[in-house]
DNA sequence: ATGAAAGCGCTAACAC
DNA sequence: GTGTTAGCGCTTTCAT
């Protein structure tokens, strides 16, 4: 009835070889004959064997050190939020021998170099994999392909660098996610709304996805409100932190008929704040669960976040490199994560 | 630097006792004398030490039996999602020794006398544990009674039974959930709009969830809407493949100033079907991306989905049923799923 | 009651 | 190249 699983052992009877050749073809380790591995393959593609892995790390009886590069937790709490999935996957993965390394290998999410040098850090440490929140495009670039040049498998999260050789990118398609800011910022409103995209204090050059959120809530009114369309219009705004902010908010809250913000970071409690202090009634459309949103949220001065679910994405990213690493299982290219739409009516359900 | 564990071999040792007996002591398996139980304490009580969960499955080498009692999947899509998350949990399990019966275990979701038969089925199979969608509460309670005597440890998802001693719920709250949904119902409309609550085909006496999405539903009119309040109207709708089913429609949709409609199950597609056959046009609020769901959120004629997540929670729910039983970590005693808010305008994320 | 020892399935070192 | 074997840390059986 219940039949055993197969053993690398039985493999070996069946195959006609020892234990140690069937280790070495199922590893490619080399220093097996053609003969031999094709005899061992013939026995594989037959039956389906699943290595036993428990048996596989107690016999190895090593250990793996990962290593996630992410922005500084302590800057900023979306990178707080991934960091604690990091931290979560790191408890589930400790019993199979894997390590985590991210506490020295923070960077500001501001400054290429600081990026630059945490690469290269992160590469000379030799881990045996890597997860990366590639802020910089350009700087990613080089990066990646010293990894895999060097063989060391890395996944990428939160960022995608298409051009990279990565095993696999977890993230959201920011093009959608730019159109459901669209959608939210303008149901039920007039065409004659007008409607401002604020990247704030961000470098654009560096951040494709924040140009492919712009292209897509673009696109929802070319196609769905044509007569809007040219009611659209793009503020990049400095950092939140100086002076010339306000002036700048000035700038953008002046504009005749405007019915709708869409903050295409996680910064729009900044703008809540200036609508606040102001006294102002906008439709306000921004991203993720951070302390402030929330709380702008259930005040109403925001109306809907869009969540990207850092936690999950990473903790996705660090156990799919484990599996791969551990299991050999190839992850899906591109794992895209649901754009949960997060209100007053269901942030607390979302709040533990 | 890196010290390593300790292992059993080094207790022994160290308390000038064999393995046998260190392992006898830690697991209380009786048979030690009293000296030689202390030998072994004494030396448990100055060190730190964690058992190598891995060497320890693979030592015991015993496999593990759980049990799903979930409705028939082949009977609904709704089920046939939860039941995609116990296979996929099985599958993540299987290393670990842990198999999943549920094939003969369904049971018909309309059917007293089915769940029943199928419980005791599960109890008499003695398995090590179980993890159980409870739609009928009074024939639960005894079940859980039977379990909670015989040691089996139990998980219920879906629905929760208050009374029970389960180790764990998994699910929504369903009274939030009730207020969710009439916010979105009524979200933009006027007070004096009229809106309806739908139980199709559901014996109310024994869905308490049910009766709690009600109240929900009307706890948020209370608070907010306290002039509506009184447009509430409460239907218990027939079986729709049954001929009274469209004319039980009439008498809701004649209903004057109808806004909207709370259909309290995933059956919102049967209702979306008859405004459609009517060309009516009625703010539509349901549950769970079941594909004609799916459709008529595309069309328009379903405004809002609350997303349940069967597939997660099931998975979740033998998970942490195998954490238990594997390592003897205890689950929370309720872990509350978000309320994903579903819309044309993100369903396509949701869509794999 | 206690110790010794044989596994569990796999890896890796070591002979040949 | 290939087979053999000694672990990995724990459980469990079997003498004693």
């Amino acid at each position: 009835m219940k039949q055993k699983n197969i053993r690398i052992k039985d493999i070996a009877t069946m195959a006609g070889v020892s234990e140690g050749t069937v280790d070495r073809v199922l590893h490619k380790r080399g220093k097996v004959s053609r003969a031999a591995t094709e005899k061992v393959n013939r026995v594989l593609a037959q039956i389906d064997y699943t290595p036993n892995l428990i048996a596989r790390t107690l016999g190895a009886n090593r250990t793996y050190r990962l290593v996630a590069v992410i922005p500084d937790p302590s800057l900023d709490e979306y990178w707080k939020q991934s960091f604690d999935g990091i931290k979560e996957a790191e408890a589930d993965l400790a019993q199979f021998g894997i390590t985590i390394n991210v506490d020295h290998l923070y960077y500001n999410p501001h400054k290429r170099e600081s990026f630059q040098e945490v690469t290269i850090k992160a590469f000379q440490s030799k881990p045996d994999g890597i997860l990366a929140a590639p802020l910089f495009y350009h700087a990613s670039i080089s990066f990646f392909r010293v990894l895999s040049e060097s063989k060391i498998p890395y996944i990428l999260f939160n960022t995608n660098i298409e051009e990279s050789n990565t095993l696999s990118f977890i993230g959201q398609d920011s093009f959608l996610s730019g159109r459901l800011a669209a959608e939210l910022v303008s149901i039920g409103q007039t065409n004659e709304s007008h409607y401002g995209i604020l990247h704030i204090y961000e470098d654009l050059n560096d951040s494709v996805y924040l140009k492919e959120k712009e292209q897509g809530f673009k696109n929802y009114f070319a196609i769905h409100r044509p007569e809007t369309s040219r009611n659209i219009h793009v503020f990049n705004l400095p950092d939140p932190g100086r002076q010339e902010f306000p002036e700048a908010m000035n700038q953008v809250l002046s504009l005749p008929h405007l019915n709708g913000l869409f903050v295409s970071t996680s910064k729009a409690y900044v703008v809540a704040h200036e609508l606040h202090k102001r006294n102002l009634s906008v439709r306000l459309v921004g991203y993720d669960l951070l302390d402030q949103n929330i709380n702008y949220l259930k005040t109403g001065y925001i109306h809907f976040l869009i969540h990207q679910n850092p936690r999950r994405q990473a903790k996705t990213g660090i156990r799919s490199l484990a599996n791969y690493i551990l299991l050999g299982k190839k992850p899906p290219r591109k794992s895209l994560f649901p754009l949960e739409i997060i209100s007053r009516y269901n942030i607390d359900s979302y709040l533990n």
